[in-house]
RNA sequence: GGCGGAGUGGCCGAGUGGCUUAGGCAAGGGCCUGCAAAGCCCUGUACACGGGUUCGAUUCCCGUCUCCGCCUCCA
């Protein structure tokens, strides 16, 4: 079996077959750096990575876009109520969605390109419109004309006739559902001068123009989250298409975060940031519980479910770390069949984690049996198999501060062997009040202590 | 109004026309252990409701109810 993945654009599976062949290209819908980052956006982030490793993993050369919109209203809006410059503020925001893609283990994207930067690209995009007569410009904005192009709604499966016109009616603008390629500045607005007057672009063209800059006219994938589908990706598709370009041949789109049933948005101040998440529980737990599901299943946070995931994936670390510990270092090895098959089923993670807890067990009974051999393959097997999904509990990239810093460690580590000296004289001696009192004043000083058919084995105790 | 998605056992969460043990968490029993922990084995409670198609439906079709998303900025 190879790849599949479900295509918005025709509502059913496809193979994956790249455009160019050993190359994939992605371009993922990024931020509008207005905010911190919460967990419905590093969703997105995290999905799109797992893809990006899998073709990654298939022998492909991945380049991954995922850009950063830097200029819009709310970006505008914030930094004045803000009393900062709007630059400041976009870049002050770019950085907490890179930090946060990056603690959770998200590899970093081939370019993040900002559309400010890509003003050139977009001039000439919009030339092409409007020399092709898709595009016209009316009192200093550019309006795509949605009436030249025959397949708009498609994508999305949205009739022309029945969509809401939200926009408000705007001078000059020749049909309602027209929609802004580029925006006139108002006074005391930042802009950038075109053949139409200088301004700012529109949100739909900036994706259009970075997209195509870096990975060609056609490429492979285009994702966001499903409330992208329209008006943006819509949007994106038919400028693109009128101008010539063959565009994107995947869309894929992720499904939401809820809570309390409903999405997780600023405006129905119901979410829950990045930086507060990760003092409740480490990144790589909050990856799992995210990665868990199908990306096209919504997600109802809930604090239960996330402490599930944590003991779940405590398990699967847990095994890694015992077969380590007993047998040596351990490299990551081949992937088992049930964990291939789910992932070129339209990147079916949750049955990849139900092939990868299978191992883990397979691995504990070959560990208590004492089969050595058995046990490391198992393990090797699942550090394969989690690393695909950026998973893998030895990663470096989950090493807690303490073991990272060899001084403390060792210190530490002398001071708890010396204790457990002392438990294990007391246990020979059977004087159990002793050895019971050693282990829960360890444990009182944040120190686990199990006694395995290895000796005594101590870990520092979650939060 | 238009377009789309969803209702699975105590919880999370996959999946399928005839047993899939999905997986995990939690619960009960057992093995192991001085105890604990971990690990392993076993056990139970399902497929919103009503029709239909079928030898047989949780899985297909129709209807009902409920929930969610998009159609305006949004991952």
């Amino acid at each position: 079996m190879t790849l599949h993945l479900y295509d918005t654009a025709t509502r059913s599976q496809r193979e994956f077959h790249p455009v160019r062949s050993g190359t994939a290209s992605i371009y993922v819908c990024g931020a509008t750096v207005q905010g911190i980052p919460h967990i419905g956006h590093v969703r997105s982030g995290m999905n799109f990575d797992v893809l990006r490793r899998w073709l990654s993993h298939g022998g492909l050369d991945v380049r991954l876009v995922r850009n950063v919109t830097d200029i819009d209203d709310k970006i505008l809006t914030k930094a004045g109520d803000a009393g900062r410059p709007w630059w400041e503020w976009a870049a002050t925001h770019e950085r907490a969605f890179e930090d946060a893609y990056a603690a959770l283990g998200c590899l970093p994207a081939s370019i993040a390109p900002r559309a400010t930067g890509h003003v050139t690209q977009m001039v000439e995009l919009m030339q092409r419109l409007i020399d092709g007569g898709h595009a016209y410009a009316a009192a200093g904005d550019v309006y795509f004309s949605v009436s030249s192009f025959p397949g708009y709604g498609e994508l999305s499966g949205q009739r022309l006739d029945e969509v809401k016109q939200g926009e408000t009616a705007a001078e000059g603008k020749r049909d309602p559902r027209d929609f802004t390629l580029w925006k006139g500045a108002k006074p005391g607005e930042p802009a950038w001068p075109t053949p139409w007057g200088a301004g700012r672009p529109g949100w739909h063209l900036e994706c259009s123009a970075m997209a195509t800059t870096y990975l060609g006219a056609e490429f492979d994938i285009h994702g966001g989250g499903e409330d992208l589908k329209f008006p943006h990706h819509e949007n994106e598709r038919a400028q693109s298409n009128a101008a010539g370009d063959p565009f994107a041949r995947y869309w894929l789109h992720n499904a939401w975060v809820t809570m309390s049933g409903e999405k997780m948005s600023k405006s129905l101040g119901n979410v829950v940031s990045i930086p507060e998440m990760l003092k409740l529980v480490r990144a790589v737990e909050l990856r799992y519980y995210l990665i868990g599901p199908h990306y096209r299943s919504n997600v109802e946070y809930s604090r239960p479910a996330l402490d599930d995931a944590v003991a779940a994936y405590h398990r699967i670390e847990s095994f890694v770390r015992r077969v380590v510990q007993r047998t040596g270092a351990v490299e990551p090895g081949v992937l088992c069949a049930d964990f291939v098959a789910a992932m070129d089923d339209d990147l079916a993670t949750s049955a990849a984690l139900a092939a990868v807890h299978t191992t883990v067990r397979e691995g504990n009974t070959a560990l208590d049996s004492g089969d050595e051999t058995a046990a490391r393959g198992a393990a090797a097997s699942v550090r394969a198999m989690t690393g695909v999904l950026g998973l893998d509990p030895l990663d470096e990239l989950w090493a807690d501060d303490l073991s990272a810093d060899a001084g403390l460690r060792t210190a530490l580590s002398a001071l708890v062997e010396h204790q457990l000296k002392q438990r294990t004289l007391a246990r020979e001696a059977r004087d159990f009040a002793l050895a019971d009192e050693l282990r829960d004043r360890l444990l009182a000083a944040g120190i686990a202590v199990e006694d395995t058919s290895d000796g005594p084995q101590w870990t520092i105790k979650e939060s």
